[in-house]
RNA sequence: GCUGAGGUAGUGAAGUGGUCAAACACGAUUGACUGUAAAUCAAUUGGCUCCGCCUUCGUAGGUUCGAAUCCUACCCUCAGCA
């Protein structure tokens, strides 16, 4: 059977897990290491995809999800398939929706944060929320839907045939990401049923991919999603697992920090079948999440946050995130940062924070171009790093213009 | 000039004898946001030597144990009539 995503490694970065590559799709090529943008409901929110095109988005991924409850995966499939539906020419992912499982269970109303930084959370309760709000059993995972209440059950054979009917050019499998704080024996349960679900996922992707070839259309690509908390063991066993299947590639799930990714990324990645890109999902808002998640042998990331909280008026500079609503920017006639995209070509501080205290949806646009554009082009910055052999030079000039002194624990700059 | 209504914190607006430094909304200030239930959410918003004290509800007096709330005078605003 043909190849469905091909992968092509083209720099190492020695003594580390660092590699510049290209994967191939239907829809174009992209260069890695790349951040591909969060589109989550078949757009990006407050941009253009020309837009997209014009700040470097190489490409978008959008959620099943929230496509099957709105407008459903079967408009989306009449439609010509997610690209043709948002007119993004590119290439695109989806992610399965298993995330929602989380983010509709356990943080539920807490935000994903109160339970992902917590220290001594409630586990017991973690678990129990979940099992409230969001039932998983092996079969799958009942939802309410968050539109109107009603009842779903998403499995790994409905998350797969949801996503072939939407079409990206890369899938990711149904998983569960239980809360980080879980107490162990429940997160082997949930790896354990991560594991039975992706090979349910592969067996249902495959069939269907047979009939792509049968009506001679692209094939499309499945990751496997690994998980495994901050647990070493498990993280090693879930790469391991699923390294041993044929997956086209991998997403890593459930991290939140920078300071766990010299950790739990790289032993992820050393157990990895090498020549498989990876996707570290939900992360990469910050520089150090992107410098980090390179080392430790990340191929791709995806974000919502550039754009949500270039919505809610933090912007990215080369010296630390602003708050542009700040009553300093008022009458601040300079561009948000020295940078190439088109809010910074065009536009003062002073005009955005008018925007945004005005409540006018130009500053979301403005803002949401800028943060994008401030990290596809860090990550492109980091990709040359790695070919001309520069890339610690650049990480620690980077980082400690960024962060000053309040570098990320567990971030260290050599 | 007459009649009526009214003057409460940055603004609008509750409150009409004690539980009022005064609801609520907006505004303002600050913070958060990482596979998007997010153009959302949270905190602060009279002063201070801040678990307590001081000064505020047009101004000045008064009644009362106690007043933003009752009384008197004055000032001002708005509406209608002259």
């Amino acid at each position: 059977m043909k190849q469905a995503l091909e992968f092509t490694i083209t720099h190492r970065l020695n003594d580390t897990l660092a590699r510049t590559g290209v994967i191939h799709t239907p829809h174009g090529d992209i260069e890695t290491p790349a951040f591909i943008v969060g589109g989550t409901k078949a757009t990006v929110k407050a941009i253009t995809p020309e837009q997209v095109k014009e700040f470097g988005g190489q490409a978008v991924l959008a959620n099943t999800y929230h496509l099957m409850l709105r407008p459903g995966a079967e408009l989306v499939q009449r439609a010509g398939g997610l690209g043709v539906f948002m007119n993004w020419s590119g290439p695109t992912f989806t992610d399965s929706g298993g995330f929602q499982v989380f983010s509709l269970g356990v943080a539920y109303k807490k935000g994903i944060d109160a339970v992902a930084h917590t220290e001594k959370g409630d586990a017991a309760q973690a678990v129990k929320s979940t099992q409230q709000l969001v039932k998983i059993t092996e079969k799958g995972a009942h939802f309410r839907s968050h539109l109107d209440g009603q009842k779903l059950l998403m499995t790994p054979e409905s998350s797969m045939e949801l996503q072939h009917a939407i079409g990206a050019d890369i899938h990711m499998a149904f998983d569960e990401c239980p809360a980080p704080l879980a107490p162990l024996s429940y997160l082997i349960e949930a790896v354990e049923r991560t594991h039975a679900w992706a090979e349910r996922c592969l067996a249902r992707h495959n069939e269907l991919n047979d009939e792509h070839t049968k009506q001679s259309e692209s094939l499309q690509a499945l990751y496997g999603v690994v998980q495994g908390a901050r647990d070493e063991k498990l993280r090693k066993h879930s790469a391991s697992f699923l390294g041993e299947r044929d997956f086209d590639g991998y997403g890593i799930g459930g991290v939140f920090e920078p300071g766990e990714i010299p950790t739990v990324v790289k032993w992820v990645c050393e157990t990895l079948p090498e020549h498989k890109p990876r996707h570290l999902l939900g992360m990469g808002s910050q520089p150090a999440d992107l410098f980090l998640g390179v080392e430790y042998g990340v191929d791709t990331f995806d974000c919502v946050a550039p754009t949500r909280q270039a919505r809610n008026g933090a912007l990215y500079t080369r010296d630390g995130r602003i708050n542009i609503t700040n009553a300093k920017y008022r009458d601040d006639f300079t561009p948000i940062d020295e940078c190439d995209c088109y809010a910074c070509q065009h536009y003062t501080k002073a005009y955005i924070n008018h925007l945004f205290k005005s409540d006018e949806i130009l500053g979301a646009t403005l803002a949401s171009i800028h943060n994008e554009r401030f990290v596809v082009r860090t990550v492109d910055e980091i990709r040359h790093s790695i070919k001309d052999g520069t890339f610690f030079t650049l990480k620690k000039q980077f980082l400690t213009r960024y962060y000053g002194d309040k570098l990320p624990s567990g971030v260290t700059l050599s």
